[in-house]
RNA sequence: GGUUCCGUAGCUCAGUUGGAUAGAGCAACAGCCUUCUAAGCUGUGGGUCGGGCGUUCGAGUCGCCCCGGAAUCACCA
């Protein structure tokens, strides 16, 4: 072991990245583990004792301290017999003695600061700046088969900031889960049925004078989405109208004629009259040409999509065959149920007396038809916090139902973008509309380009394209930073950062550091990595190969909590980092030769690093900006 | 009322399995471009981590009880 610490064998160094070794959920990699062996036998020599696993905890320093790794003392007392400052002192001793890589150490109150020597850090430097697969440090040993399923659109309106964080957090989850080593397929069930499609059906017969989004220049999407509007107006009025010749409140809406003739017409569709059928084939079609659009500029898309229209009729086979087993049970008015008290849950109604479906039949169906598809060992819904009950029921009615590989349904429940007055609500139009939003994203991309007097000598095309990137990744990135279980505040008012803790910030650093390397290849100077060790190390320096260090473990600990977040406060932490260092120091501008490779290795890495990490939030970076 | 989630600086958010003096950004103020991109860097001010009790050598983090907010508890989706 502390031969193997000196080698300089590359080898060794391979065999570093096959080292990070996860148990229980921790993260571990060689050095700490180096470290933590040396430590039980230090209690084994000097104690005559073995200490667990658990109480002996390696972390890194905090930077107010001098040092790399820090033991907490206090768990090993229980050894020692002997105040934390001289058992520090002890092990400290030891390991000093032992471990070549630990050149000094200092002990402050209970903890152990291990200072470790700059040249193994050079090691472990050369050998990720040579690593071409930064992801390869993050393989699982077991890949499973696991379905993304996210978006999940109703077709009978546009997208909105709700959809575009579920969108943003699916695509993103695929990314890093595969990056991981999964096999991850993206799936979307579409909500393309049921009473409120027919509703934007019906108020196009009635007022659409045969308009249609060619004619109108509109965007499928929205065309249908204005007629749901329309809809709704002409049905309150009605409703308001019944309520003034005396007709109660919940009667009025029951019996308004635009509601009664809705029913109608689902009931035709379900009865798959032609006419009607073919009304909401042309309709549908409308509306996916523009989610098409809007996915396309979001950058999200999926390898299978799934049709409630079609699922939900396997649902449908699913509860009348349960209901013949005797799982479920029905009422006298022929509706089916399940009961879940057993389960600490309610009844739950899986058909109406009528024969229609609900919601949970179809996803049932679409349960049953992805597992007959891929034969999946996680499926991960993507769906907003106010359906943990119904995913709660649906993962106990599926083992109800036999399912025995319902435990791999997993609700990845994200919360509510919130306005600064409330919730988002279609219905009352106080939505913020995902075409208009990236649009604008754009334009104050542009704007703040131009204010900064940047790009100029860029072709137009060109120019648009660096606009998209910045205004996309400004998006993408305030979306993603934040913890996906909590609830977030978009305030419309106040645009979206480009200083600070942004996407564009790191876009930036990015941009920076690909400057350098231009401007490089202008003066000749070529990074070589077989002459790394001939360069000394700063302080900021080994700072900054400890945060690349990091990166591996953040994005297997990302993949372990589901959260795009992670990396997006990683991405953060090291451009901050890298901005510091490249502030205070000169990279082609120093004359120590080893020195400018050194710094300019660690430049690129620091990109390369950053690009991975943003490319795992589905953000571009630009060249230049 | 039951269940679940949230509460950290004026605002928006970080804070790994409990570890040292709770961190960023925005906003405010003061500095830094003859040198690789100033979308950057440095500094100042700003906190009863909703409140209390408990567990522990140690609690923003774990447990219990309150307070405040959100979601859900439909033959809606």
């Amino acid at each position: 072991m502390v031969l193997i610490l000196l080698s300089r064998d590359l080898c060794f160094i391979r065999q570093y990245f096959k080292n990070v070794i996860f148990a229980g959920g921790k993260t571990e990699i060689l050095m700490e583990s180096v470290i933590k062996n040396c430590i039980k036998e230090a209690v084994k020599t000097l104690y005559n004792n073995d200490a667990e696993d658990e109480l002996i905890q390696i972390q890194e320093t905090r930077k107010d301290f001098r040092g790399d790794f820090t033991l907490v003392v206090f768990p090993i007392l229980r050894f020692s017999k002997n105040t934390p400052e001289q058992t520090g002192k002890d092990i400290g001793a030891y390991l000093s003695e032992k471990l070549p890589a630990v050149t000094g150490f200092n002990v402050v109150k209970g903890f152990l600061n291990l200072e470790i020597s700059d040249r193994w850090w050079m090691e472990y430097f050369r050998a990720t700046a040579g690593e071409e697969d930064l992801f390869s440090v993050c393989r699982v040993d077991n890949p499973e088969t696991i379905l993304v399923e996210y978006s999940s659109p109703n077709t009978n309106k546009p997208l909105h900031l709700g959809h575009i964080r579920n969108n943003l957090l699916g695509y993103s989850l695929f990314r890093i889960l595969s990056s991981c080593g999964h096999n991850v397929y993206k799936t979307n069930i579409v909500n393309d049925r049921g009473i409120h499609i027919c509703k934007s059906m019906l108020a196009w017969q009635k007022y659409g004078n045969g308009e249609t989004p060619e004619s109108t220049g509109m965007k499928g999407d929205h065309f249908v989405g204005k007629y749901y509007v329309t809809f709704e107006r002409e049905y309150k009025a009605q409703i308001e109208e019944l309520v003034l010749q005396g007709t109660g409140e919940a009667e009025a809406r029951n019996s308004a004629p635009l509601m009664q003739e809705a029913r109608e017409m689902l009931v035709r569709w379900e009865a798959g009259e032609k006419e009607v059928v073919d009304l909401w084939r042309t309709m549908n079609s409308w509306v996916y040409e523009g989610f098409e659009e809007t996915y396309r500029m979001l950058g999200v898309d999926f390898d299978k999509i799934y049709y409630e229209s079609e699922t939900y009729k396997t649902g449908k086979e699913i509860v009348l065959s349960a209901l013949r087993d005797k799982i479920l049970y029905s009422h006298n008015d022929n509706s089916i149920w399940a009961d879940l008290t057993a389960e600490g849950l309610d009844h739950k109604v899986l058909q109406r007396s009528d024969g229609t479906a609900v919601y949970i039949t179809q996803d049932l169906g679409t349960a049953v038809a992805r597992h007959n598809d891929y034969r999946f060992e996680k499926t991960i819904y993507v769906v907003g916090n106010e359906q943990n009950y119904h995913f709660q029921v649906l993962r106990v009615l599926m083992k109800k139902l036999g399912y025995k590989w319902a435990d791999g349904l997993i609700h990845f429940s994200y919360g509510m973008v919130e306005l600064p007055d409330g919730k988002m609500k279609s219905r009352e139009g106080t939505t913020v509309d995902a075409d208009d939003l990236i649009r604008e994203m754009k334009e104050t991309a542009r704007d703040v380009s131009m204010e900064l007097g940047k790009l100029s000598g860029f072709s137009e095309e060109e120019k648009a394209d660096i606009f998209r990137k910045i205004g996309l990744g400004a998006l993408k990135y305030y979306i993603l930073k934040v913890d996906p279980h909590k609830n977030m505040t978009f305030n419309p008012g106040e645009s979206i950062d480009f200083n600070g803790n942004t996407g564009p910030f790191i876009q930036y650093t990015y941009a920076r550091i690909g400057s350098v390397y231009r401007k490089a290849g202008e003066m000749g100077i070529e990074p070589d990595i077989s002459q790394l060790m001939s360069a000394r190390p700063g302080q900021k320096e080994i700072d900054l190969i400890k945060l690349l260090r990091r990166f591996p473990v953040t994005v297997r600990e990302a993949a372990a909590a589901y959260s795009p977040a992670m990396i997006a406060n990683y991405c953060y932490e090291l451009s901050k980092e890298y901005n510091q260092f490249y502030h205070d120091f000169s990279i082609l501008g120093e004359e120590n030769k080893a020195l400018r490779n050194f710094r300019l290795i660690l430049s690129g890495l620091t990109s390369r690093v950053l690009s991975a990490g943003m490319w795992l939030l589905g953000i571009e970076m630009p060249e230049r900006m």
